[in-house]
DNA sequence: TGTATCCGATACGTCGATGTATCGAAAGGC
DNA sequence: GCCTTTCGATACATCGACGTATCGGATACA
């Protein structure tokens, strides 16, 4: 964290700027890609001096990490909600639609998740926040799957809810690769649909 | 390309120099990734002035783009031999042990080519050569079933073999984002293998 | 072996980004 | 409304990386 001295109160104007810095980071994130981004050019995007920055983080980095923190913290509420919104009688394949609409929505989401993971992977202390943030994601969805049995049967292959999710996240990272490279959304979250039901479905039951 | 003017000879010792730049950055790249290298790491590393690089090379942005068109056309060789190597005979499942063998060797470059995506992902023209690979992946996979059809049968879920040469990328896609993560080799072939067994495999056909 | 050509090392000038130190202005308690 | 505290703008010094221009040694070919 920046500077922050003793216990001294803090301003609105700060916590307000803070969230402008960090708004701005996200699209400028987004559209260049973190490595190719200056803190100047984030402090331009939120029409602040390169002072405004200093005084809130020490570093891109750390600016980086409290915006991932931040976003995937309200992804992860928003995938639990979508999946605990609707009663134990809904059965798995109408989750998957509204759990998509969540996961799909927002391509800059995912260039920027993309970037995170990329340092991630040079980095243990970064990877484990992403991992935890995986963890509440399969969390979630093996939840989901654990109410739902009974009604829907998962294929055994799969072994238990914890490996299912597993299967489920696994899915999601390889439709957002080719969704990554040719940007169709609509064809992602189809083809994320069908890979689900192939996994999840027994292939002796047939859709369509 | 570097300067390179009329129709000049080519020295030895300029492809032995260009080969060396493109390991050493490969070297690189994969420790520090590709946002945070510059120009002199790399030159340092393979022991040799900025002179050598700026005579091989225009860019940073080009010395990546030739080693990944490299190491990619020698991985796409690597599968496509491993699936065409074993005759008609063999099932899928044991053509999965071969392939899944190749493809999640080796860690540095599964760091180079997320860092490749990142790019592809905000540049259309860097797009079409990773979507190019992909697509010569997915070709040799989906003839590899096509050649398999009426030993082994595909579940109708994935539709044709093109569609189920797709799900087997999204699965390699899904585990290697794991993978970066956890740095768990092993784990990540038993998984891919589970993965594809539950996506080719029958629902209706338990194995073990 | 001589020689024309090519290659890469060195030495510069330049520029953008960084981090800090300082100061005026805004904010909030009273 | 005053006064203390906090915030963020500005100015400055520094540094690393970049790209170029030049030159001496290496290389190929006769």
């Amino acid at each position: 964290m920046a500077v922050r001295q003793t216990t001294g109160r803090v301003t609105r104007r700060r916590v307000r700027t803070r969230a402008n810095l960090l708004d701005a980071a996200f699209a400028v994130f987004a559209a260049k890609g973190f490595g190719r981004v200056s803190i100047e050019e984030v402090c331009e995007a939120a029409g602040y001096s390169r002072g405004a920055f200093y005084s809130n983080f020490d570093s891109l980095d750390e600016l980086f990490f409290a915006l991932y923190r931040e976003r995937a913290d309200l992804i992860a509420q928003q995938v639990a909600d979508a999946l605990a919104g609707d009663g134990p009688d809904l059965d798995v394949p109408s989750s998957v639609d509204r759990v998509t609409e969540v996961l799909l929505l927002d391509l800059d989401w995912l260039l920027v998740k993309t970037d995170f993971l990329v340092h991630a992977a040079r980095d243990p202390a970064v990877a484990h926040t992403l991992l935890d943030h995986r963890a509440r994601l399969r969390r979630a969805i093996a939840d989901r799957f654990a109410r739902a049995r009974g009604h829907t049967a998962l294929p055994a292959v799969l072994g238990d809810t914890d490996s299912a999710a597993h299967a489920v996240v696994a899915a999601y990272d390889g439709v957002t690769t080719q969704l990554l490279l040719d940007k169709d959304v609509d064809n992602a979250r189809a083809w994320l649909k069908q890979l689900l039901t192939a996994l999840l479905t027994d292939g002796s039951a047939h859709p369509e």
